[in-house]
DNA sequence: ATGCATGAGGA
DNA sequence: CCTCATGCATA
């Protein structure tokens, strides 16, 4: 087949779920960024002040199409096929460090005016305005400020519980029966002495990667460079991040026993087919969804098919974009708490 | 370091 | 279709 891209994940373990976060805590607080202007709400963002906002994301969004208010000068995305052929990433026993607990205490969302959102369209797929300053303020800061439940998973955990005798973190006060439960301000603190140390020896975020697999650890294969560095920036979720911390710390450890010794050079440079295709969404298309995010983050299929049809863009492409938009939200880095 | 994408798993 | 964990491609 064709169509299955480069790597795929044969992931699937027979996990079983851990309850682990019982009750609430720091995982759900982190997660919530919070940083409204105030007045955020999510009762009625189109009681009141919803002038406010959708005045403000249709400036936001007109401020910039302008320099393309013609709509299309040729397809933004530029996708390509994914042709690829699995390089074969040398070992590769993907991780399954996933299994969404269903947990969810579900909390709705409310219906905003169409009439408002038609409107939103119509103004950024026909405005015209000055070009130039580009709303710099942060896309998203903006509502939901709440989500909902916390999804358990965790499962990484037997697989290092396993067979680790880690331990000696220098822990301060608590000493937990298990330390998978560490706190944000440990987990930061681990993801800064983790990045100096790994430079220190030598390795590239890449070599972490792939050395991974070679702990042998049940259910842990190799990451990729973007994984790691994410890690390291904190900007994945904090159970990814929890889920990892224990498995990169193996990794850590055995490193620097054995100071310096990496015979891992993945040989997988098959330069004769053509890759997967970034699709690039052009700065005025991705200032309008911004725009469109702020007021609605999660817009319906038909929602999702105008925007896409306003900005010429695939909808599928609007969708994911959407997804990612919402992910990027979640994500750690300096949440509130330390 | 990040943007866009895939896929598993859950409703 | 969503959420999440992840990764390829890329700036």
């Amino acid at each position: 087949m064709m169509t299955m891209n480069g790597k795929q994940h044969f992931s699937m373990h027979p996990v079983l779920q851990e309850p682990k976060y019982s009750g609430l805590h720091a995982s759900s607080e982190s997660m919530r960024r919070v940083c409204l202007p105030a007045t955020q709400l999510q009762g009625n963002i189109f009681g009141g002040f919803d002038e406010n906002l959708l005045a403000r994301a249709e400036a936001l969004a007109a401020a910039d199409i302008v320099s393309h208010s013609k709509s299309h000068p040729f397809k933004p995305d530029v996708t390509y096929h994914t042709m690829s052929s699995v390089p074969c990433t040398s070992n590769s026993s993907t991780v399954p460090i996933s299994h969404p607990s269903s947990l969810t205490s579900h909390h709705h969302h409310h219906h905003l005016n169409q009439s408002l959102e038609g409107d939103l369209l119509d103004h950024i797929s026909s405005s015209l305005s000055v070009s130039g300053m580009g709303a710099p303020d942060s896309s998203m800061m903006t509502t939901q400020a709440h989500q909902h439940h916390l999804q358990t998973m965790g499962h990484l955990h037997q697989a290092m519980t396993m067979g680790h005798p880690h331990s000696l973190s220098v822990h301060n006060g608590m000493s937990c029966v298990n330390d998978v439960e560490s706190d944000p301000r440990e987990l930061e603190a681990f993801a800064e002495r983790f990045k100096q140390r790994r430079i220190k020896l030598g390795v590239t975020q890449a070599d972490v990667g792939s050395a991974l697999a070679n702990l042998k650890i049940p259910g842990v294969g190799s990451l990729s460079q973007s994984t790691i560095c994410r890690f390291e920036s904190l900007t994945l979720s904090h159970n990814n991040m929890i889920a990892l911390k224990p498995v990169l710390q193996a990794w850590l450890e055995e490193a620097e026993a054995a100071y310096r010794e990496k015979n891992n050079k993945p040989d997988l440079f098959n330069g004769s087919e053509r890759k997967r295709k970034r699709t690039s969404i052009a700065a005025p298309e991705k200032r309008s969804l911004e725009a469109y995010f702020a007021i609605q983050p999660r817009p319906s299929s038909e929602k999702i098919a105008a925007i896409a049809e306003k900005l010429d863009l695939k909808k599928n492409v609007v969708r994911v974009w959407f997804c990612n938009q919402r992910q990027k939200q979640k994500r750690m880095k300096y949440s509130a708490v330390h």
